[in-house]
DNA sequence: ATGAAAGCGCTAACAT
DNA sequence: ATGTTAGCGCTTTCAT
């Protein structure tokens, strides 16, 4: 900058001016300003111009459990999306389910000074986050509510969805529904799994401890279908809470010529579902609707909002294809 | 840092060597720093940090066209995984096939002084890239080799891949083979054509314009494919040159009961293929090693590599999974 | 082993 | 309309 001003015979501050579009420059001498920035490759230093400023870095992080998933890719895509048109950039990584990890890239984002974080939390508590916002650092949970921490977050009423999927294999007369979930750690998990007791107990069918499976890969799932199809009195419908249950879930009663003998659905919707036979019921959640609240809720913050957390808790709905209407054998 | 300093009754020199872990400082001193900084929520200041050292940032920058779809997904994960051990984080945003957009976000990220980029092109000419490389700045093309510019890129060899899928076609008997693919702007789109041109010909089958359609949109696919199934003399076989095409084409010869008639082969994978019946049969590329590639050799770019440009062209491979076995109905 | 002073690139506050 | 000075938070000399 300085050889800019030395180049057009002007001084750092009138510079400074041109290149920040100010006002108060003739624009004989702006002009002259912008052929030496020009000539000289000139190119304006945020960081340092952030540093004087005491001003925000226009940065902020996403944090899942693995970027290459669909909800994930979504998620940021409207993320970024609603972010960029106010002048952020967005940074994200992936946690894999490591609440060590999560610290440590926190810790590293704070020290570069990211204004703000939209995370999935991985951790059990994420108390330590606590000096941040005090200290005007902007946090939105999404996914998963904070734990012992009271800030803003987004999620989806796991326990009403998983409520509504239960309640839609015992309205199409099954009664014995098994449950393939992700481990209980995970707080979802649990959720979904008090939506599905919640809808067996209302209808009065016992919850039968053995038709509760969970796990963490779509082999593992995959084997606890096996397992639970095989034993003496089967389900007739499965529940499959995730995802990778789900798919899992399908290639086995494929695979066993089941797919249209035991009922399935799922939580989370999958992509061309409709276009598996049958078409894979699925209660379904809006990514996309996820990360525009989420980034909403953190521009609000951003922007000096400092009432109470806003906890945001939004609908699933139910997509009807075929493989959750199948009616018990008999 | 300097209250930190004060606090801890010692210089502003000896935190910062506490901070940065240099050697040095008595044990004794060192406690008594940590203590200051953390009684006084002390958080270093990376920005500042480097602005002193005129070092880099440890920051790189993802462009792609949709960060939403599977392929970018997978390509963000590998390429975090791979820069994150190293210490750098990225940022990442859609272009959506806008040259403008590419040229402000590049732009913008050289005021960050990120310290190299990752890009699938949207624009004709990246040449404008040429003095923010002379200057320093790395650049890795990825999906579509730069054009107007000498640099590092990640290509697959799309050519040979619509080539492998036409000649998968012609070996199962067909003759009268439709090509559905994007815009012939779009290179890669190209590309695919003349490997399905190349294969016709070898073959001795005459290029029919009748049976070549493009367009930008999945419902465009599917009423290109419908247009192509209308025709007096229709094909007996469709190559899909884009993952969007595929599912068009798929859902419309589902529709018209011809999945078991037509044969379909698709450029790019689709997750779940196999669970769709027939399965799908695609011509895949592995976007994971895409990733991983073209962070290797950005990382040793910003590592002062300053030899030829390297252009990686990957293989393809083909997934036969049915749909594109279907031989012609005579 | 520790510290003082200068300066990275920029802009706020105050001149003129 | 333009310039001067000080200083953002840090690290690099170069002392001691």
């Amino acid at each position: 900058m300085r050889d800019v001003a030395a180049l057009a015979g002007v001084s750092l501050k009138t510079v400074s001016r041109v290149v920040n579009d100010e006002a108060g420059v003739s624009s004989a001498l702006a002009q002259r300003v912008q052929r030496a920035a020009e000539q000289l490759g000139y190119r304006h230093n945020l960081a340092a111009s952030n540093l004087r400023r005491g001003r925000r870095t226009g940065t902020i992080a996403l944090l899942v459990q693995d970027l290459s998933n669909d909800f994930s890719a979504e998620l940021l895509r409207a993320i970024d999306d609603t972010m960029r048109e106010r002048g952020f950039v967005v940074l994200s990584t992936s946690l894999d389910e490591e609440s060590a990890r999560e610290r440590e890239v926190v810790s590293n984002l704070i020290a570069r000074r990211v204004d703000g974080l939209i995370m999935m939390p991985a951790s059990v508590s994420q108390a330590y986050l606590q000096p941040e916002i005090a200290a005007g650092f902007a946090v939105v949970m999404i996914d998963r509510k904070p734990r012992h921490l009271d800030t803003d977050y987004v999620v989806v009423d796991n326990v009403a969805g998983a409520q509504d999927a239960t309640n839609h294999l015992i309205a199409h007369g099954h009664r014995r529904i098994a449950l393939v979930s992700d481990e209980p750690s995970i707080p979802t998990a649990l959720d979904r799994r008090l939506g599905y007791v919640n809808a067996l107990q209302a209808a009065g069918i016992a919850v039968d401890e053995t038709l509760i499976r969970s796990g963490r890969t779509e082999a593992a799932y995959a084997e606890a279908v096996r397992e639970l199809l095989a034993l003496p009195d089967p389900p007739t419908a499965l529940f499959t809470a995730r995802n990778a249950a789900t798919i899992g879930a399908a290639r086995v009663l494929r695979e066993l010529g089941l797919a249209y003998t035991i009922a399935l659905v799922g939580f989370d919707d999958i992509a061309r579902a409709d276009l598996i036979e049958p078409g894979l019921t699925t209660v379904v959640q809006d990514p996309a609707r996820v990360g525009r609240e989420a980034a909403n809720l953190l521009f609000a913050r951003l922007n000096g909002a400092d009432d109470e957390p806003h906890g945001l808790v939004l609908p699933t709905a139910m997509r009807l294809r075929g493989s959750g209407e199948i009616r018990p054998a008999r």
